[in-house]
DNA sequence: GCGTTAACATACCGGCCAGTATGTATGAAG
DNA sequence: CTTCATACATACTGGCCGGTATGTTAACGC
């Protein structure tokens, strides 16, 4: 079973704070979800592991998947930009960018965190096939990693650090995709080795991408 | 919603066939697991579209997990090696078997197939993290397809097709993941063609690694 | 102080779920 | 024709689930 962390509130039940009460729920849905899946999560299991009772939850969010929403919008995606997103802005070579930041998340992030995988890849893969909305929303963050990875290669072209003749959208596409195959390889895999080996492979692959 | 495929039973209620009915639970099962999950899937549902009860499904598994288990091995594995390992199997040129199965595959497959995605890389992500007996089995189930792939690519270096420095193991666990990840994008992104052009990138990539 | 509203807590509901207990019919063995 | 295990069908249970109805209390305007 998994390490039931906790995050209680801090000042629990003396003072009202509407903003860090839904960001405490936010906060433990994510983990939750993260753990379980969306259909696999409780929100008795949530609301006990916040230290609130549900009519808290329903004074904040009108549903369950009203609550994925926002941990999608409040948790996921801050994530992915901060992870992600900014180490690709602040350089002007994107292979080396990525090489970087994906080692150092590789060798960074803890056994628990590697073991239940990217919190995006899980919700799209178990939710885009069943509703419509979810799907559309997930998406949308996906689409912003993509463009970011997409603009870091258009910039690397135009600093010479990537050939003139690569397409950057299908680039970022794939590279997407197989950070995502292989965050999910991670996850299944419990062979680490196996799966970092397949990485250098594609980020030797990609300096083929150098003019 | 999707769409209530069912498979009834030939002779329903007439005669005995265990093995018939065991095979037509598992299909079902597959095909419910595939639209909603595990954690999502019911087993009413499944008896539903069976035309048979509990009882019978009972007599035949276990529990719920058994019945999973049932799916990997009678439904899922089978799938991977007819489609997957065979066309490699087939073939002495790895990356270009690799190439036209999945050319091949996109091209064939419905667009309900593809927004279900891939049936083994979904339960593995959504089990892995919550079950041990689960992750093992879908483990190996993925090993074995990546053994296929990374066996592809000796024969592919004894034959002059692959180079001599590459390393299949690491090779075939990119591929592998590469897969996952995009077959994943055509679930979550809607946009076939991007996923596409992200496919072509890679399959040029791997035109790299010959002689 | 006094109402009013936001921010919760408590208690409860119907529904679906996996699982079970028990009944029954089939078909082969003897 | 009887025996008996297999192969189901029927009916039911307890538990958890998301959701709701209602109560209570804290802060704030006046």
């Amino acid at each position: 079973m998994l390490t039931q962390e906790t995050t209680k509130h801090p000042t629990l039940g003396r003072t009202r704070d509407p903003e860090g009460t839904r960001a405490l729920l936010v906060e433990n849905a994510f983990r939750e979800i993260h753990a379980h899946g969306y259909a696999g999560s409780s929100l008795d299991r949530i609301l006990a592991n916040s230290g609130v009772t549900k009519g808290a939850l329903y004074h904040h969010f009108k549903s369950k998947a009203d609550l994925l929403h926002a941990v999608i919008d409040d948790a996921i995606r801050p994530m992915v930009m901060e992870r992600w997103l900014r180490p690709l802005e602040e350089s002007d070579d994107p292979i080396r960018a990525l090489a970087d930041s994906t080692r150092t998340f590789m060798g960074s992030c803890t056994p628990e965190e590697l073991r239940c995988g990217c919190p995006l890849n899980n919700l799209a893969q178990e939710l885009s096939g069943a509703d419509e909305d979810f799907r559309k929303h997930l998406n949308r963050v996906a689409d912003d990693w993509r463009a970011g990875i997409r603009a870091a290669f258009e910039r690397g072209q135009r600093t010479g650090s990537v050939r003139e003749d690569v397409d950057p959208a299908a680039v970022a596409s794939l590279v997407f995709a197989t950070f995502q195959g292989l965050s999910g390889s991670v996850k299944t895999s419990v062979d680490r080795k196996a799966v970092m080996a397949g990485l250098e492979v594609f980020l030797d692959l990609l300096e083929g991408l150098r003019p």
